[in-house]
DNA sequence: CTTAACTGTTATTATAATGGTTGCAGTTAG
DNA sequence: CTAACTGCAACCATTATAATAACAGTTAAG
């Protein structure tokens, strides 16, 4: 699921240099995914607020919030990301020994701390520090390559 | 991989409570894993300097280190730990389009400062600290259930 | 008021990541 | 010399993840 929290840095990016409204599929292109998993995606996103959005012919999704005050862990949140999780667990509960049956939750503690680690850094970055690394001074209205929507 | 992390823990917690040199069959099944997984996780905390281990009959692994100094940071280092990582790429290198080509290396430098902040929190954790909170105050000799070797 | 371009969502299928299993050469104590 | 081990590496099984397909519902435009 990790991967949902790079679509989402990706496509807000994109959205604020495109502009306007884009479909799922113009989206996709650029990510390089498919649109169903980038509609999955922004639904979260709009949801939370950080994005518009709008069904039916024209539709899309749209970013209209200052890149400035969006911070990467208000995306995370967005989307309930774990940026860090463990499938796997070791011991067994009903075991006699106490290390056995206990080092599940304390693994759980351990990962809870860890993501807490990383909201505290994702809330450092903004989606303008991301756009800044990628097109330096250029301006917010730089020309981005992208493909068109169905209706021009 | 992440879970080698989680044995990790596991068997230097366990080592210590058992004390002595114990067989990476004792130590698997504690943990609920098989041997061969454990070994490849206690050569690298050997090569670490984690743990004292010893080939042949009546090898095995053991812990000699004081518990207060060391950190789980360093545990993760011992197997060169990626907590947060992702497989999947967005966007394609070649493409025209700046945030197409330049999400890749955007997502990487994120990854790398989420692993860095997971570093930062377990270096706050030391193996003493597990173990109080498995066993609370109970002194470090303290029973503990376990196999024993075929060696008796 | 019908059609085409969309979203939101679910179900299903492929593919990649992860853990389990087996086997064997090398080491050591007795 | 033998039995109990570690350290590897190769291979199989399972699970997690991404891709694909499909469809009901929404909206703009003719």
């Amino acid at each position: 699921m990790t991967s949902e929290f790079t679509i989402a840095v990706h496509a807000l990016v994109y959205l604020r240099r495109r502009g306007g409204w884009l479909a799922s599929e113009q989206l996709a292109d650029n990510i390089c995914t498919n649109p169903a998993r980038v509609r999955k995606v922004m639904a979260q996103l709009a949801h939370a607020g950080l994005i518009d959005t709008r069904e039916g012919a024209v539709g899309g999704y749209h970013f209209s919030r200052d890149v400035n005050k969006v911070t990467l862990k208000e995306v995370g949140d967005a989307l309930a990301m774990q940026y860090v999780n463990s499938s796997w667990r070791s011991g067994k509960l009903d075991c006699d020994c106490l290390v056995s049956s206990g080092m599940g939750n304390v693994m759980d503690g351990l990962l809870h701390g860890m993501n807490d680690a990383c909201g505290a850094y994702l809330q450092t970055v903004t989606l303008a520090d991301i756009d800044h690394q990628i097109f330096g001074d250029l301006p917010p209205d730089a020309l981005v390559q992208g493909t068109q929507r169905k209706t021009g």
